[in-house]
DNA sequence: GTCAAACTACGACGTTCGTCGTACGATTAG
DNA sequence: CTAATCGTACGACGAACGTCGTAGTTTGAC
Protein backbone atom coordinates (compact mmCIF):
# COMPACT_ATOMS: atom_id res chain seq x y z
CA UNK A 1 0.00 0.00 0.00
CA UNK A 2 1.12 3.30 -0.80
CA UNK A 3 0.07 4.84 2.40
CA UNK A 4 -0.53 7.87 3.59
CA UNK A 5 -0.41 7.00 7.23
CA UNK A 6 -0.97 7.88 10.31
CA UNK A 7 0.29 8.31 14.00
CA UNK A 8 0.51 11.87 15.06
CA UNK A 9 3.24 13.95 16.30
CA UNK A 10 2.59 17.10 17.98
CA UNK A 11 4.11 20.41 16.57
CA UNK A 12 4.34 23.84 17.96
CA UNK A 13 2.03 26.41 15.78
CA UNK A 14 4.42 29.12 14.75
CA UNK A 15 3.59 31.61 16.60
CA UNK A 16 4.21 29.44 20.26
CA UNK A 17 8.45 28.86 18.51
CA UNK A 18 10.15 30.81 20.96
CA UNK A 19 13.58 32.12 20.39
CA UNK A 20 15.12 30.77 23.23
CA UNK A 21 13.99 27.20 22.92
CA UNK A 22 15.18 27.39 19.40
CA UNK A 23 18.23 28.33 20.14
CA UNK A 24 18.58 25.92 23.22
CA UNK A 25 17.31 23.01 20.63
CA UNK A 26 20.50 24.54 18.54
CA UNK A 27 22.95 24.58 20.92
CA UNK A 28 24.15 20.65 20.96
CA UNK A 29 26.15 19.78 18.06
CA UNK A 30 24.25 16.57 17.88
CA UNK A 31 21.20 18.30 17.21
CA UNK A 32 23.42 21.13 15.06
CA UNK A 33 24.37 17.87 13.17
CA UNK A 34 21.09 17.29 12.44
CA UNK A 35 19.89 20.74 11.35
CA UNK A 36 22.90 20.91 8.97
CA UNK A 37 21.82 17.72 7.28
CA UNK A 38 18.70 18.79 6.74
CA UNK A 39 19.52 22.21 5.60
CA UNK A 40 21.51 20.82 3.18
CA UNK A 41 18.36 18.77 1.38
CA UNK A 42 16.97 20.60 -1.35
CA UNK A 43 13.73 22.29 -0.43
CA UNK A 44 11.03 20.46 0.49
CA UNK A 45 13.08 17.33 0.60
CA UNK A 46 12.85 15.06 3.71
CA UNK A 47 15.38 12.82 5.50
CA UNK A 48 14.57 9.77 7.70
CA UNK A 49 15.98 9.88 11.70
CA UNK A 50 18.60 6.82 10.60
CA UNK A 51 20.16 7.77 7.82
CA UNK A 52 21.29 11.11 9.93
CA UNK A 53 23.89 9.48 11.72
CA UNK A 54 24.28 10.38 15.11
CA UNK A 55 26.85 8.40 17.12
CA UNK A 56 24.43 7.60 19.99
CA UNK A 57 21.65 4.60 20.80
CA UNK A 58 18.45 5.31 19.06
CA UNK A 59 16.80 6.44 21.79
CA UNK A 60 19.01 9.41 22.39
CA UNK A 61 18.98 10.05 18.76
CA UNK A 62 14.86 9.77 19.21
CA UNK A 63 15.40 12.28 22.34
CA UNK A 64 17.11 14.81 19.80
CA UNK A 65 14.49 14.50 17.01
CA UNK A 66 12.03 15.60 19.62
CA UNK A 67 13.61 18.37 21.23
CA UNK A 68 14.10 19.88 17.72
CA UNK A 69 10.69 18.90 16.80
CA UNK A 70 9.16 20.45 20.33
CA UNK A 71 11.29 23.76 19.63
CA UNK A 72 9.81 24.18 16.44
CA UNK A 73 12.97 23.62 14.30
CA UNK A 74 11.58 20.83 12.86
CA UNK A 75 8.75 19.27 11.35
CA UNK A 76 8.52 15.32 11.70
CA UNK A 77 5.81 13.15 10.06
CA UNK A 78 5.80 9.04 9.80
CA UNK A 79 5.83 7.72 6.32
CA UNK A 80 5.37 4.07 6.78
CA UNK A 81 8.01 2.40 9.44
CA UNK A 82 10.28 5.62 9.01
CA UNK A 83 9.77 8.93 10.08
CA UNK A 84 10.40 11.53 8.18
CA UNK A 85 12.51 15.35 8.94
CA UNK A 86 12.59 18.56 7.41
CA UNK A 87 13.47 21.58 8.35
CA UNK A 88 11.07 24.26 9.23
CA UNK A 89 12.23 26.70 7.42
CA UNK A 90 9.75 29.33 6.17
CA UNK A 91 8.36 29.32 10.04
CA UNK A 92 11.55 29.86 11.12
CA UNK A 93 12.58 33.19 8.72
CA UNK A 94 9.28 34.89 9.22
CA UNK A 95 9.48 34.28 12.71
CA UNK A 96 13.42 35.09 13.29
CA UNK A 97 14.42 36.16 9.36
CA UNK A 98 17.82 35.16 8.84
CA UNK A 99 19.22 33.13 11.91
CA UNK A 100 18.82 29.98 10.64
CA UNK A 101 21.16 30.88 7.93
CA UNK A 102 23.31 32.91 10.06
CA UNK A 103 23.56 30.04 12.62
CA UNK A 104 24.70 27.44 9.84
CA UNK A 105 27.15 30.24 8.42
CA UNK A 106 28.37 30.09 11.90
CA UNK A 107 29.10 26.96 12.15
CA UNK A 108 30.43 26.81 8.58
CA UNK A 109 32.38 28.70 9.83
CA UNK A 110 33.68 26.96 13.09
CA UNK A 111 33.89 24.07 11.33
CA UNK A 112 36.43 25.09 8.52
CA UNK A 113 38.45 26.97 11.35
CA UNK A 114 38.53 24.43 13.23
CA UNK A 115 40.18 21.70 10.72
CA UNK A 116 42.11 24.24 8.87
CA UNK A 117 44.10 25.42 12.08
CA UNK A 118 46.51 22.88 13.97
CA UNK B 1 42.72 57.06 44.21
CA UNK B 2 41.94 56.77 40.85
CA UNK B 3 42.90 53.39 40.61
CA UNK B 4 43.11 51.33 37.10
CA UNK B 5 43.07 48.27 39.52
CA UNK B 6 43.86 44.96 39.75
CA UNK B 7 41.92 41.51 40.08
CA UNK B 8 41.91 39.65 36.89
CA UNK B 9 39.06 37.79 35.12
CA UNK B 10 39.54 34.90 32.74
CA UNK B 11 38.55 35.32 29.46
CA UNK B 12 38.74 32.55 26.24
CA UNK B 13 40.97 33.97 23.45
CA UNK B 14 38.91 34.84 20.38
CA UNK B 15 39.85 31.90 19.04
CA UNK B 16 38.42 29.05 21.79
CA UNK B 17 35.24 30.99 21.48
CA UNK B 18 32.59 27.96 20.44
CA UNK B 19 29.01 28.55 18.42
CA UNK B 20 27.31 25.94 21.02
CA UNK B 21 28.76 27.96 24.36
CA UNK B 22 27.82 31.17 22.95
CA UNK B 23 24.42 29.73 21.79
CA UNK B 24 23.74 28.08 25.06
CA UNK B 25 24.59 31.27 26.52
CA UNK B 26 22.27 33.24 24.71
CA UNK B 27 19.16 30.66 25.17
CA UNK B 28 18.56 31.71 28.54
CA UNK B 29 16.07 34.68 29.28
CA UNK B 30 18.58 36.39 32.07
CA UNK B 31 21.17 36.54 30.18
CA UNK B 32 19.71 37.25 26.96
CA UNK B 33 18.72 40.42 28.91
CA UNK B 34 21.84 41.21 29.90
CA UNK B 35 23.11 41.10 26.14
CA UNK B 36 20.21 43.18 24.96
CA UNK B 37 21.16 45.40 27.56
CA UNK B 38 25.03 45.92 26.52
CA UNK B 39 24.12 45.94 23.16
CA UNK B 40 21.95 49.01 23.71
CA UNK B 41 24.86 51.15 25.23
CA UNK B 42 27.20 52.82 22.77
CA UNK B 43 30.09 51.28 21.39
CA UNK B 44 32.78 50.83 23.88
CA UNK B 45 30.57 51.80 26.88
CA UNK B 46 30.16 49.54 29.45
CA UNK B 47 27.74 49.04 32.29
CA UNK B 48 28.15 47.29 36.11
CA UNK B 49 26.14 44.08 36.94
CA UNK B 50 23.96 45.61 39.30
CA UNK B 51 22.79 48.12 36.77
CA UNK B 52 21.62 45.72 34.61
CA UNK B 53 18.22 44.68 36.74
CA UNK B 54 18.20 40.65 36.62
CA UNK B 55 15.16 39.85 39.01
CA UNK B 56 17.40 37.61 40.87
CA UNK B 57 19.92 37.03 43.84
CA UNK B 58 23.38 38.69 43.33
CA UNK B 59 24.45 35.59 43.51
CA UNK B 60 22.66 34.52 40.39
CA UNK B 61 23.17 37.00 38.61
CA UNK B 62 26.80 36.93 39.21
CA UNK B 63 26.66 33.38 37.95
CA UNK B 64 25.00 34.29 34.48
CA UNK B 65 27.57 37.28 33.74
CA UNK B 66 30.13 34.44 34.38
CA UNK B 67 28.26 32.36 31.76
CA UNK B 68 28.45 35.20 29.07
CA UNK B 69 31.84 35.90 30.30
CA UNK B 70 33.32 32.03 29.75
CA UNK B 71 30.98 31.63 26.59
CA UNK B 72 33.35 34.51 25.14
CA UNK B 73 29.54 36.96 25.23
CA UNK B 74 30.97 39.62 27.26
CA UNK B 75 34.25 41.33 28.26
CA UNK B 76 34.38 41.89 32.39
CA UNK B 77 37.21 44.24 34.05
CA UNK B 78 37.14 45.09 37.94
CA UNK B 79 36.80 49.14 38.36
CA UNK B 80 37.03 50.09 41.78
CA UNK B 81 34.41 48.11 43.51
CA UNK B 82 32.30 47.74 40.34
CA UNK B 83 32.33 45.39 37.58
CA UNK B 84 32.29 46.00 34.24
CA UNK B 85 30.43 44.67 31.71
CA UNK B 86 30.97 45.24 27.62
CA UNK B 87 29.88 43.27 24.60
CA UNK B 88 32.82 41.03 23.04
CA UNK B 89 31.31 42.49 19.84
CA UNK B 90 33.69 42.64 17.75
CA UNK B 91 35.20 39.49 18.57
CA UNK B 92 31.95 37.65 17.81
CA UNK B 93 31.37 39.23 14.68
CA UNK B 94 34.99 38.20 13.54
CA UNK B 95 34.03 34.63 14.61
CA UNK B 96 30.00 34.88 13.27
CA UNK B 97 29.38 37.38 11.16
CA UNK B 98 26.05 39.22 12.13
CA UNK B 99 25.12 35.76 14.39
CA UNK B 100 24.57 38.53 17.49
CA UNK B 101 22.94 41.40 15.40
CA UNK B 102 20.38 38.43 13.92
CA UNK B 103 19.89 36.91 17.80
CA UNK B 104 18.88 40.56 18.88
CA UNK B 105 17.02 41.40 16.29
CA UNK B 106 14.87 37.92 16.54
CA UNK B 107 14.58 38.78 20.32
CA UNK B 108 13.20 42.24 19.35
CA UNK B 109 10.71 40.54 17.07
CA UNK B 110 9.04 38.26 19.38
CA UNK B 111 8.97 40.78 22.13
CA UNK B 112 7.40 43.15 19.79
CA UNK B 113 5.09 39.89 18.78
CA UNK B 114 4.43 38.94 21.96
CA UNK B 115 3.52 42.63 23.10
CA UNK B 116 1.21 43.72 20.80
CA UNK B 117 -0.29 40.05 20.37
CA UNK B 118 -2.94 39.33 23.25
C1' DG C 1 -0.45 -15.36 9.65
C1' DT C 2 5.16 -14.37 10.71
C1' DC C 3 9.19 -11.60 10.59
C1' DA C 4 12.24 -7.74 10.31
C1' DA C 5 12.85 -2.75 10.29
C1' DA C 6 12.16 1.74 12.32
C1' DC C 7 11.15 4.18 15.92
C1' DT C 8 9.07 4.83 20.96
C1' DA C 9 8.18 4.55 25.94
C1' DC C 10 9.88 4.20 30.19
C1' DG C 11 13.02 3.99 33.73
C1' DA C 12 17.69 4.55 35.26
C1' DC C 13 21.97 6.93 35.75
C1' DG C 14 25.21 10.74 36.51
C1' DT C 15 25.82 15.66 35.07
C1' DT C 16 24.72 20.25 34.44
C1' DC C 17 21.70 24.06 35.30
C1' DG C 18 19.35 27.92 37.70
C1' DT C 19 18.35 29.38 41.97
C1' DC C 20 19.09 30.61 46.73
C1' DG C 21 21.45 31.95 51.31
C1' DT C 22 25.25 32.79 54.08
C1' DA C 23 29.73 34.04 54.79
C1' DC C 24 33.59 36.29 52.86
C1' DG C 25 37.00 39.62 50.16
C1' DA C 26 38.19 43.96 47.74
C1' DT C 27 37.70 48.80 47.19
C1' DT C 28 36.42 53.43 48.21
C1' DA C 29 34.37 57.16 51.28
C1' DG C 30 34.47 59.14 55.59
C1' DC D 1 40.91 53.27 61.34
C1' DT D 2 35.49 52.12 60.25
C1' DA D 3 31.72 51.57 57.39
C1' DA D 4 29.38 50.95 53.25
C1' DT D 5 29.22 49.09 48.55
C1' DC D 6 29.90 45.68 45.20
C1' DG D 7 30.72 41.47 43.98
C1' DT D 8 32.55 36.22 45.09
C1' DA D 9 32.80 31.49 46.95
C1' DC D 10 30.73 27.68 48.51
C1' DG D 11 27.22 24.60 49.48
C1' DA D 12 22.59 23.32 48.91
C1' DC D 13 18.47 22.16 46.36
C1' DG D 14 15.24 20.57 42.78
C1' DA D 15 14.73 20.53 37.84
C1' DA D 16 16.33 19.54 33.41
C1' DC D 17 19.61 17.31 30.42
C1' DG D 18 22.09 13.57 27.74
C1' DT D 19 22.87 9.06 27.74
C1' DC D 20 21.81 4.19 27.93
C1' DG D 21 19.18 -0.41 27.89
C1' DT D 22 15.15 -3.09 27.62
C1' DA D 23 10.76 -3.93 26.26
C1' DG D 24 7.51 -2.41 23.44
C1' DT D 25 4.40 -0.75 18.87
C1' DT D 26 3.61 0.12 14.18
C1' DT D 27 4.34 -0.84 9.60
C1' DG D 28 5.53 -3.28 5.32
C1' DA D 29 7.21 -7.58 3.17
C1' DC D 30 6.84 -12.37 2.80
Amino acid sequence: MTTTSARLLEHPPREEIRLEQVLHALADPMRLHVVRHLAALASGEEATCSEIDLAVTKSTSTHHFRVLREAGVIWQIYRGTAKMNRLRREDLDELFPSLLATVLDADAAQRCRLSDGP
